[in-house]
DNA sequence: CTTATTCTGTACCTACAGGTACAGAATAAG
DNA sequence: CTTATTCTGTACCTGTAGGTACAGAATAAG
């Protein structure tokens, strides 16, 4: 009774993601995204709305991803490699593909001024500080982190020197560098 | 023989920094500008020849002025003393005028894809690391800082702790819980 | 093989960004 | 009081962002 929609809408959503997350919100055109997409016109505006609504649901979509993907890196039994494998990932992405996380990004050009997504990212904010949280507990209860500090001050250090060499990295800093930082940064755990 | 200029270039351009400040490059537009600097059309573009322009000389400007602050911030007898007040001055521009540093904003919304910007902005990172790093040499010898680490290694950290403390707080974390941040990231000086 | 739904593609629209181009007023030096 | 320079203000221009509005092709269910 009805032709079938012909692309995957998340697949879709990961495209449009990407060019967000490279050139901004307003640096991003209707038409890089539907290059990107490779839908028509049509299919663009009747399933997402508009440029904006598309860019709450990548949001969205990003914030829950680096989400699993966070928690991915802090199962590693040992929480300081997972915290370096955290910092890689970081590095790279500030570093070599000049993006950072979008969500940074997003705060930066848009927080100030765009409601919706200052939710979206106070609450993605929120998500992490738990998780990193929850992890860091559980590394003092069992005598890896050093029980000196309230876990909740360290995940919060945490996430800002990460969103710190986030920063520096788009800023031009070398990777070499970083990864002094990172070892400086971790001493705290000890 | 000649009808002085009305206004001072120094004045508003001061204004136009602000503009460009709260609201990034492109989100900027020349009304904008003209309504802030009170001149008019003619005077604008005769005086600084394009937005892009005007923005290349704001962020020169805002270089040096930052720089000349960090300075004196740092000329504290008391070193820890300083960065705290660096840091007291980063979570205001961050957390309540939800500005930031123009420097990190620049870089993270047009970096990848300006070259003159990406070059003011490594220079004037790699300036501020320099004083940095002169006065942690100076508490090293005067002894007031821990000498277990390599200068620049330190002044890095410290820079990459602002700039996080920057980003996380116009991503909406709370004036209190960057306190907190700002105590455990100078633990490392001990 | 009709029908309901979705696709692609093109044409069209409005608003504003970003800038140019005068015309005409002001003013200090000579 | 002329002249050279700068001011203010308005009018005008081009391109693109961001979207709307069809027309016409495709296709699976019944």
């Amino acid at each position: 009774m009805v032709r079938p929609k012909e692309f995957d809408e998340e697949e879709v959503l990961q495209k449009a993601m990407i060019v967000f997350w490279r050139k901004g919100f307003r640096a991003t055109t209707p038409n890089d995204l539907l290059t990107a997409m490779q839908i028509s016109k049509g299919s663009f505006y009747s399933t997402f709305g508009s440029k904006r609504e598309l860019f709450l649901r990548c949001l969205r979509y990003y914030s829950a991803q680096i989400e699993s993907q966070l928690r991915e890196f802090l199962a590693n039994p040992n929480i300081r490699q997972g915290l370096v494998k955290i910092s890689k990932q970081v590095m790279d992405s500030a570093c070599n593909e000049k993006t950072g996380c979008l969500i940074y990004n997003s705060a930066s050009e848009l927080s100030p001024h765009d409601e919706e997504v200052d939710r979206i990212i106070k609450n993605a904010m929120k998500r992490s500080e738990k998780i990193y949280c929850d992890r860091i507990r559980e590394g003092q209860l069992s005598g890896e982190i050093s029980s000196d500090m309230d876990s909740s001050a360290i995940a919060r250090y945490l996430i800002t020197c990460f969103a710190g060499l986030g920063a520096v990295g788009k800023a031009g800093a070398s990777r070499k560098g970083l990864e002094e930082v990172v070892a400086v940064s971790l001493q705290i755990l000890d």
